[in-house]
Order: C-alpha cells, then sequence, then structure tokens
DNA sequence: CGCACATCCTGTGTGC
DNA sequence: TGCACACAGGATGTGC
C-alpha cells in the first residue's frame, strides 16, 4: 500500500521505539518473506546489533544498525506490528483465530518488531553497508527530498518518451510516487497521464513538481495526524480519502470542471484521471 | 538500452 | 449460495 508519504510517517515514528535498542533476537516464521536471503542470515547478521537509526528512501524502509542494515519493503500490503514482549508474540503470533499474521519479528528488550505482510509479496532483507545494498543504489532522486527540484524533473523528463503516468512510477527516476499519488499530481497539475514525458514544456514540468511536491506534502500530514501506533492490524492511514482528488473516483465528476472521472489502463494499472481538463 | 509483459502471492468485491 | 473473474496503493526478471 504505502508510497512516499506512509512509509515517511512509519519511519519518522518508527525511529524513537527502536533506536540506541539491541536486537535480542530473530524469528522468521514465513521464509518467504527474506528471500533470496535465508532467514538464518538475517538471524545471524542481526542479532546482537544495536539499531543507530531508522531511514527511508523512497518507498524502502532501513533499520540502520552498528554493523550493516535491514531494508523493508511493504509492496502493496505490509505492515508492522509492535508486540509489547516476546510472550505475547508466542501467544499471538500466527495462532488461530484472533492471532495477529507476522512474517518477520525483531525482538528488543522493550518489545518486539513485527513484518506483517500475508500476501507475501513484501519483502524484509540485510545488507553489510548503504554502498552495497542493492535497492538504495538502484533508486533515484527521492520525491520528498530537498534534490528533486523542478530542474531535475525537467531533466528527467526530457529523457523520456514514455507516457507521464508510467515515468512517474519508474522508481530509478523519481523514488517513492506509486499508483496513488501519480494519479493525483497528474490531475493537480492539469496532464494527461498518456502524454509523452519528453513533450512538457518547462513550464508544464514546473507544473508537474508542484502537483507532485504539493500533494506528497498534504498526504504526509494526513500520515502523521495522527501516527501510526503499529498496534492494529486492520489500522490504516485515516483521512487520506479527502485529500484525493482522482483515485477511485471513476464516475464521479471532477472537482475542476465536472466532467466524469475515468479509469484508463496503462502499463497494466489503472489510471484515474479527467480526459477532459488533464491536457 | 528501453519497453511490454508475465510473474510473485492472497484477499476481497462483483456479477452471473 | 457457489463460483469465476477482476482487481489491489509494487517490483523484478524475461525476451524482444
Amino acid at each position: 500500500m504505502p508510497e512516499v508519504p506512509e512509509v515517511e510517517a512509519i519511519a519518522r515514528t518508527l525511529r524513537p521505539i527502536v533506536a540506541g535498542q539491541r536486537v535480542r533476537g530473530v524469528q522468521v516464521f514465513h521464509a518467504i518473506a527474506t528471500l533470496p536471503q535465508t532467514p538464518a542470515e538475517l538471524a545471524r547478521s542481526v542479532t546482537g546489533r544495536r539499531v543507530v537509526g531508522v531511514s527511508r528512501k523512497g518507498k524502502y524502509l532501513f533499520v540502520d544498525l552498528d554493523r550493516g542494515l535491514i531494508e523493508m519493503h511493504f509492496r502493496f500490503d505490509g505492515q508492522l506490528i509492535w508486540l509489547g514482549s516476546a510472550k505475547k508474540l508466542l501467544q499471538q503470533a500466527n495462532k488461530k483465530p484472533d492471532g495477529v499474521h507476522v512474517d518477520v519479528a525483531l525482538e528488543f528488550a522493550k518489545g518486539v518488531l513485527c513484518f506483517a505482510d500475508g500476501r507475501h509479496l513484501g519483502r524484509v532483507h540485510f545488507w553489510e553497508s548503504a554502498e552495497t545494498c542493492v535497492p538504495l543504489n538502484q533508486l533515484g532522486v527521492d520525491a520528498l527530498s530537498s534534490q528533486f527540484t523542478t530542474d531535475l524533473l525537467r531533466r528527467e523528463l526530457a529523457s523520456s518518451r514514455r507516457p507521464l503516468k508510467e515515468f512517474l512510477l519508474d522508481q530509478s527516476r523519481i523514488a517513492g510516487i506509486g499508483n496513488i499519488y501519480s494519479c493525483e499530481a497528474l490531475w493537480h497539475a492539469a496532464l494527461n497521464p498518456r502524454r509523452p514525458a519528453n513533450s512538457l514544456n518547462d513550464k508544464e514540468a514546473a507544473k508537474l513538481h508542484k502537483g507532485i511536491v504539493s500533494v506528497l506534502r498534504r498526504a504526509l500530514e494526513c500520515c502523521l495526524n495522527p501516527a501510526p501506533t503499529f498496534r492494529d492490524p486492520e489500522w490504516w492511514f485515516q483521512g487520506l480519502e479527502k485529500i484525493l482528488r482522482v483515485y477511485q473516483r471513476e464516475g464521479q465528476p471532477c472537482r475542476r470542471c465536472g466532467a466524469e472521472i475515468r479509469r484508463i489502463e496503462q502499463g497494466g494499472r489503472s489510471t484515474y484521471c479527467c480526459l477532459n481538463c488533464q491536457k
């Protein structure tokens, strides 16, 4: 589910909880979550290490250790759950009627951080260093960082012929934008998602930059108020619907021109847009 | 290299 | 009700 605002909110909330804590143990309940690494590798590398911080780039969350780092990616449905103790973990993890699904658990003195993804698309990996961390090196500039400037966007746009929507989802160009906020940013910029990236003039590129940054900032505000608690597996960020203008609004009127919001397919995924005022 | 496409999983909603 | 199918906020590997 999460895109940049959601993962940023998770990173900020998690940081004070685990910073300075030592990992006492690692339990992997579903080995698929660590593929292609093995649970044993993860456990051996992480057990006994101290957390020095929590960081993020694009949609990746990093638990930085005194030696190496843990990389987490939530894909569609992954989430974090905090349990008060190892005893609670044994009682609740993957137990029949009311238990919580847990794939990987990191045990600390004051509680247990669980990575959970029932759909098993999310991943947890260990890397020796940021330099050797493959995803970290493949990502483009983070969409929420100060390095993401109008100039940079203009240069990236000029070097791609792909449709704007697909361009925005390319994490090696700009990291962190997903299906929701790409649709929203294009609506705010009043740009047609099918336009080739390199067809934008300077003014349009500036509008797109503004659309991306403003929608991500607004979403981050929503994600931080209220902040995640990591308690309820059913929990998800509240109030995001309020800021959405096109996403999942097929058939409803455009908030700008009144025409019908359409759902079109691009790159095998849904794009929501107003074909009347997005030019 | 860029791009289209299949693939990894499972749950939920929809229409017949 | 049962069933088949579409769809889901993502990324990667393949073949062209």
